[in-house]
DNA sequence: TCTGGGGTCCTAGGACCC
DNA sequence: TCTGGGGTCCTAGGACCC
């Protein structure tokens, strides 16, 4: 018996969204990114697929995108209409049922989930079931899904980059070589760039080689806990069940790119501060307080340093947290401080739920 | 062309304690 | 005089994901 695992992707999300409350922008490329002005610094959170014809991807900086794609429209990044348009999605997906019973939603981010069965699903049909859920969303949210099909989380995650767009595919312990086995490890969900590059120079390209690699190799390249799991990536092996449990977080951080260079200290200093409080007031949403705190400078692009703090005892207080923070520009290294600063970053590292903070 | 902003988890090395 | 070995905590940085 296989227990079927779901996950759900809805297709270009922001832009959708976007163009869903804007019909005459239907058809049109669309790219949705930083404050929608393209001159400025920038990237692209979404591109609609009109503008990915034209080589417009997320990721890329806006000035990129505008010469790529003069024509496109760009728009602002507006978080709460896609938590709000997330959030029916979500409420859509938990309201369903399979062979009965309700089913598990483990939520992974504004776009996408992980669905299961909470009954032992011996008949159950895994595409008919795909197939309703793209309905029920559509017809719920007017949005696009895809669905991936799969015996494990990873392998139904993986499928659902097969299945783009508003399609579905399946990817089982059967087919999982026949489908992935000569693709790069990239195509798995955990190995980016580096790692590819990584495993490369161990020999391994593909995903058949990575399952046929020796583990004690990658734990004694890639780390003790890395390595093996790189190679079970590679099998497409994946015990985690869906979990609905609600995400609890860690940390909350904000982090501000300039328009323009920092020079000035007493400038730098203010802004840490500024950015502090609105950390804050995030963490104070959670109702638990600060343990640590988190300060990263960015000189230049991909030159990015970072320093960090245990507080003496945990807090919630702007001052005291603003303090520390500005506090961390001192450690920073003396042949740093007068370079111009691009980025500053505060993060706050909150207290457990259970309170396990001792100090 | 010139690289956002929100997160998570892992690792390595040093400090410190017994 | 020189220095084991286990354990925990802290810090800085790296990699990845959406």
């Amino acid at each position: 018996m296989t227990a079927w695992v779901l996950h759900v992707d809805l297709d270009q999300f922001i832009a959708a969204v976007e163009v869903l409350r804007r019909p005459e922008l239907a058809g049109r490329p669309v790219v949705v990114g930083g404050r929608g002005d393209p001159s400025e610094r920038g990237v692209v959170s979404t591109a609609s697929y009109e503008a990915r014809e034209h080589g417009v991807g997320s990721g890329m900086p806006l000035r990129l995108a505008a010469r790529k794609c003069p024509d496109a429209v760009f728009l602002p990044v507006d978080k709460d209409a896609y938590d709000a348009a997330s959030a029916e999605v979500m409420d859509t997906l938990r309201a369903l049922t399979w062979g009965g019973a309700p089913v598990v939603v483990e939520v992974l981010g504004w776009d996408e989930a992980f669905v299961a069965a909470s009954v032992p699903d011996a008949d159950l049909d895994p595409q008919a079931f795909a197939d309703r859920v793209r309905e029920e969303v559509l017809a719920a949210t007017r949005l696009h899904c895809s669905v991936g099909i799969g015996d494990t989380k990873l392998r139904a995650k993986v499928a659902t980059d097969l299945g783009k767009p508003r399609g579905t595919f399946r990817l089982t312990a059967e087919n999982w070589f026949e489908v992935m086995g000569e693709r790069p490890t990239r195509a798995l969900w955990g190995i980016g760039a580096k790692t590819e590059k990584k495993l490369a120079a161990l020999g391994i390209e593909t995903v058949r080689q990575l399952a046929e690699s020796d583990a004690r190799v990658l734990a004694a390249e890639l780390g003790p806990t890395m390595g093996p799991w790189y190679h079970r990536l590679g099998r497409g092996a994946d015990t985690s069940p869906v979990d609905a449990t609600p995400w609890t977080p860690r940390a909350h951080g904000r982090e501000t790119t300039f328009q323009e260079d920092l020079v000035d200290a007493d400038r730098i200093a203010e802004e840490v501060r500024v950015l502090t409080r609105r950390v804050v007031e995030d963490i104070d949403r959670e109702g638990r307080p600060a343990a640590r705190v988190g300060l990263k400078v960015r000189y230049r692009p991909f030159f990015t340093v970072s320093r960090s703090l245990t507080l003496p005892a945990a807090s919630n207080d702007p001052e005291t947290l603003a303090a520390a923070a500005v506090a961390l520009l001192d450690r920073l290294d003396e042949r740093d401080r007068d370079r111009p600063v691009r980025l500053l970053g505060v993060r706050l590292e909150m207290v457990p739920p259970d309170g396990g903070y001792a100090r």
